[in-house]
DNA sequence: GTCTATATGTTGATAGAC
DNA sequence: GTCTATCAACATATAGAC
């Protein structure tokens, strides 16, 4: 231990993106600040700038990380069922149950005020995210356009009960999981759903 | 005008509250500051605090004008039908309507970091919205508690496309607009959805 | 009762030394 | 690569003018 004054060991950038996600667990994603992650890595309040432009650029790498882990959860999650229909219900419950689990990676996702736009890697890989859904989607409906918008609604039902979970409005996990997993089987069954022009 | 150096006329808390809006409508939730928002309603940077105890009361002021307004417009919108799942799909559009046109109440309500618990209010005020829902849903489940995920169900979709045209995942509104009602009667139609235990 | 003046501590960020 | 300054802007708080 001992943290003396002096440089930084190896992995500076990693130990402030791990200061980051504690700070963003313990206090939300308003509570982080550059200077006190810097003050829990070690060093002083200028070092993070050597590897991050900004303080947005450092919640940015951590939302990278946020969504890799999403995919890779969801994509085992949907990997455990043979049924396009289940695959999709999977879905929905990981995607609940990833919010709970990682509270800190779900917030700064979503809650952190992220200007997508700006962050050219985040848009995409967000996007990626979604393509787990894209077999089982098509799987269900013929018209791309409806493979689509299933994909959508899905994970706008799932993400709208992580946020309603986050936000106080439900409070037991284990039902919501529950739920947004059975609405994704009730969208996902309805046959020949067509949009409008 | 002449916004000379000295007193408010009368409604400070109100000008202050204004001024709030329009600079979370400019910059995002995270970019409304105590200091700009005294600055525009042309007085010292302590003056709110004779209106408002900190920083938070101003935003949860202004989430409380979000949920009042989210309440009329989603009764209005339930309103104009006559059948119980068209309600519900009604609901849905306007919520999406909702997050586009008002976009700086939303962001208030959802994306300020905003900690419910703490602001007594504004827990039972974000209930109140769903109240919209309660009869609709009772008419289409008999069982109370599947009323109840009925509602939560589709108000998450709504939110969920809310989010995502917030987020940039989603571009079009009208599309959104649509496949959300369209998920909300699917949603509601299905009859006999049963809770598990 | 409403606001100003003023003060403290913290933050995001930059420039230049080592 | 990290440091030591240093800066302006900010949230918060108190005392007192009107």
């Amino acid at each position: 231990m001992t943290p003396r004054a002096g440089y930084h060991h190896g992995d500076l950038r990693n130990a402030l993106e791990q200061a980051a996600l504690e700070l963003v667990a313990e206090r939300g994603p308003q509570g982080f600040s550059l200077a006190e992650a810097s003050r829990r890595a070690g060093v002083s309040a200028a070092a993070p700038f050597r590897h991050f432009a900004n303080r947005e650029a450092l919640l940015a790498a951590l939302a990278m990380r946020s969504y890799e882990e999403q995919r890779v959860r969801f994509a085992r999650a949907a990997g455990g069922a043979a049924d396009p229909i289940e695959q999709l219900a999977r879905f929905a419950s990981a995607y609940v149950g990833f919010a709970v689990e990682q509270q800190a990676l779900f917030d700064v996702t979503f809650g952190a005020g992220l200007v997508k736009r700006e962050h050219p890697g985040l848009e995409e890989a967000g996007q990626r995210v979604l393509d787990v859904l894209r077999a089982p989607a098509e799987q269900l409906r013929a018209e791309p356009a409806a493979a689509l918008e299933l994909i959508h609604t899905i994970a706008a039902t799932a993400h709208g009960f992580a946020a309603f979970l986050r936000e106080g409005v439900l409070t037991d996990r284990a039902r919501a999981e529950v739920s947004a997993a059975a609405a994704a089987r009730v969208l996902a069954h309805q046959p020949d759903q067509r949009l409008p022009s």
